[in-house]
DNA sequence: ACCTGAACACCGTTCAAGT
DNA sequence: ACCTGAACACCGTTCAAGT
C-alpha cells in the first residue's frame, strides 16, 4: 500500500526491501565506515532487516560489490558535448577521479570485478571518443589503457594509503622517524616534498603528459603507414 | 643442535620456527594458491606447527603481509651500474613489473602497506637516480609518482583480473556474450584487439611515453627558471 | 514471493597453560 | 624463550521454516 509520498509500506509499517535500496545503503556504509566495515550483517542492521533477507535481492557479497561499483560508475559526469574527442577523454578521466575521491573504497573493488552495465556504457563512450580522435587504432587502444591505468593507479595510491583508518599524518611522521635521514636522504626529501604537493594538479599534469605523448606517438608512427 | 647440514633441529626432530621461514612459506603459499587461501591456520598447517606458534615471530596477519611484500621488494633486480640515470629508472620499472608477474598478489598488498626496509632502499635508489638525471626537483617528484603509478597500475589491471581463480578466457567469453555488439561495438572491438595484444610491449611503450614526456616537460619549464 | 533464525564452516586473535 | 589448544568474537552462506 503506497503512503502519501508514494512509498510502498507493509502492514507492519516497514518499507519492504529493494535491490536499489540495498545497494544505496551499502555504498553509504562503505563511504562512511570503510569497505572492511561492510558485512552482510552490518548492512542488514543498517537496513533494519534480517541478514538473510538481503539474499532475496542480491546473490551474495561479491555480486553486491559489483552492483556497488556500477552505482559509482553511474555517478561519473558525462563530458560536455561540445568538447573535441581527446578533450572529452580528458574530462572523463578527471570526472572519474572526482568520483573516486568521494568513494575511496571504489577503485579497489572496481579492479576486481568485471564491468557492469553502467561501466560498460562509460567504456563504450570513452572508446568511441578515442576512435573519433583521429588516433590510429593501435595508439587508441594503448591510450585507453594508459589513461585508465593512470586514473585508477593514482586513485589507489592516493586513497588506499589515506584510508588506513588511523590518522594519515601520524603514520607519515612515524614512518619518517623510522628512516635514517642520511642513508635515505632522497626518501626524506621526497616525503617533505609531498607535504606541499597538490595531488590534483600533478594528476592532471601526468594526464596531459600521457595524452600529448599519445598524439606524438601517433604522428611518428603515421610517417610510415 | 645443528645437524650435518648446519640446520638446527630440536630434540623431537622438528626444525624450530623462524621468522624468515614463516615469511618464505607465506609467499610460496600466496604464489601457489592466492592471497585469499593464506590464513594463519593454513600457513601453520603448511609449516606443520600450531596456529598460534606463528604469533611468536610475527605480530599478526597485517605485519606478515608487510614482511611478505618486503621480501618481494628484495627480489627486484638492481639496474646495471653503467646505465644513464633515466635508463636505470626504466630498468628498475621493468624489473619491478617482472617481479609482480611472479607474485600476482603482491601489488595489492604493496599498495596497502607502508614500505619496509627493502622497499625503502629501492625507493631511495630510484629517487637518487631521478635526482641525478638532471630533471628539476619538481619534475623528478612528478616522475617518481608517474612511473611507479604506471608500474603498479599496469600490474594491478593485468593481474587482478587474471587472478579470479576461474578460467580467465572463459570469463572474457561470458562477458562478451553479455554485451550488445551493436550498441557497444567499440567495446567489442577493444576486447578483440586485446586477444592479440602483447601487454609487455604496451607496458614499455607507455613507460617510454612517460619518461620522454618528463624530459620534454622539464625542457619547457627550463625556459624560464 | 518475500522474509528470517539456526546452524555450519570458516576467520584473526586473546589468554592461560604447558615445556 | 618458545610453543600451543581452547575459547571468543567475528565472517559468508546453506537450509529449512515461517508468512
Amino acid at each position: 500500500v503506497p503512503d502519501e509520498e508514494g512509498v510502498v509500506v507493509r502492514s507492519d509499517g516497514r518499507v519492504p526491501l529493494d535491490r536499489p535500496r540495498i545497494v544505496r545503503a551499502a555504498v553509504a556504509l562503505a563511504d562512511a565506515r570503510g569497505l572492511a566495515a561492510l558485512s552482510m550483517r552490518s548492512l542488514a542492521d543498517e537496513l533494519g532487516c534480517g541478514t538473510m533477507s538481503l539474499y532475496n535481492h542480491v546473490a551474495g557479497k561479491d555480486e553486491l560489490h559489483s552492483a556497488m561499483v556500477d552505482a559509482v560508475a553511474a555517478e561519473i559526469a558525462d563530458p560536455a558535448p561540445d568538447l573535441a574527442p581527446l578533450a572529452a577523454v580528458r574530462a572523463l578521466a578527471v570526472a572519474t577521479r572526482e568520483v573516486f575521491l568521494v568513494h575511496p573504497w571504489a577503485p579497489g573493488v572496481w579492479l576486481r570485478h568485471l564491468p557492469g552495465p553502467e561501466r560498460v556504457q562509460g567504456m563504450e563512450l570513452q572508446l568511441g571518443l578515442l576512435a573519433a580522435s583521429g588516433l590510429s587504432p593501435d595508439i587508441a587502444h594503448l591510450g585507453f589503457h594508459a589513461v585508465n591505468n593512470h586514473v585508477l593507479g593514482y586513485a589507489l595510491q592516493e586513497l588506499e594509503l589515506t584510508m588506513g583508518g588511523d590518522d594519515p599524518a601520524a603514520a607519515i611522521q612515524r614512518f619518517l622517524g623510522s628512516v635514517d635521514p642520511v642513508e635515505h636522504r632522497h626518501m626524506v626529501a621526497h616525503v617533505h616534498q609531498h607535504l606541499d604537493g597538490e595531488t590534483a594538479k600533478s594528476f592532471e599534469l601526468v594526464l596531459d603528459l600521457i595524452l600529448d605523448g599519445l598524439v606524438r606517438l601517433d604522428e611518428v608512427n603515421g610517417q610510415r603507414p
